[in-house]
DNA sequence: GTTAGATATGCGGATATGCGCATATCTAAT
DNA sequence: ATTAGATATGCGCATATCCGCATATCTAAC
């Protein structure tokens, strides 16, 4: 039960919800997420971490970026049973399509051009 | 989006996925929703209406009781597909299984004799 | 080691949520 | 109209959630 209440309190919000359909389009970094929903930096990747903990999601590295893709081969059967419930919940949403959008114009450069190109 | 949005909402929270399970049984009026989660009697109205908010259920008089159920044929579609993957997901649980079994000998008599039995 | 870039996190404040208590509303019967 | 039973709801409190800000951590390159 907790870790149902675990993966439905983390879909339980519009930007998680946003984040995972641009993930189900390919595997992102935190910095494409900001770029894609046009939200900060520590927004994006606290959000990142509650669908991780919630078993929603895998990361690896490469090099200096961390990448959040969908975890479709988890043990999660919660997890796995819900994400592809909202897949096609969710297809053809106005929001989604335009985060989507971004997503493809979005470059693989840190948070630091948006929020400390002043200093 | 604000739709699925209020259907995760829904269901981000344990006492309406056991009362969810339990209406996956049968049928029932508050009363019994309340004897078979043994909660309060407001608790479980509370609960019982933000799921019918959020288009999971539907409500017909019976005399004195409102019987609430699974809306199965909603035009909701966001509902159906949701409560078709937790059916899955909440089978066999430890909580829920007890919730059924107090369900199957729940009375239909209302909240009185529970909370008011001293005036 | 130092620096710059990419991500994670402690903190505080605004808002939302869940609950119990008491009471209001609604129905049926008299 | 009155009463009793069944359900809904206003209110207040405790707690949880979400976010921005600032800072810490981690990596790669030098």
């Amino acid at each position: 039960m907790q870790e149902l209440l675990k993966a439905t309190r983390a879909l339980s919000d519009e930007t998680r919800l946003r984040i995972l359909t641009v993930l189900l389009e390919r595997e992102c970094c935190v910095c494409e997420v900001m770029q894609a929903l046009e939200i900060s930096q520590s927004r994006a990747s606290r959000n990142l971490c509650i669908l991780f903990n919630a078993g929603f999601l895998r990361t690896r590295r490469d090099g200096p970026w961390v990448l959040y893709s969908l975890d479709t081969e988890s043990d999660n059967h919660v997890a796995v049973a819900l994400v592809n419930s909202l897949e096609g919940l969710l297809a053809g949403n106005e929001i989604t399509v335009l985060d989507r959008k971004r997503l493809a114009e979005a470059e693989r450069v840190g948070p630091g051009c948006v929020s400390r190109n002043t200093g």
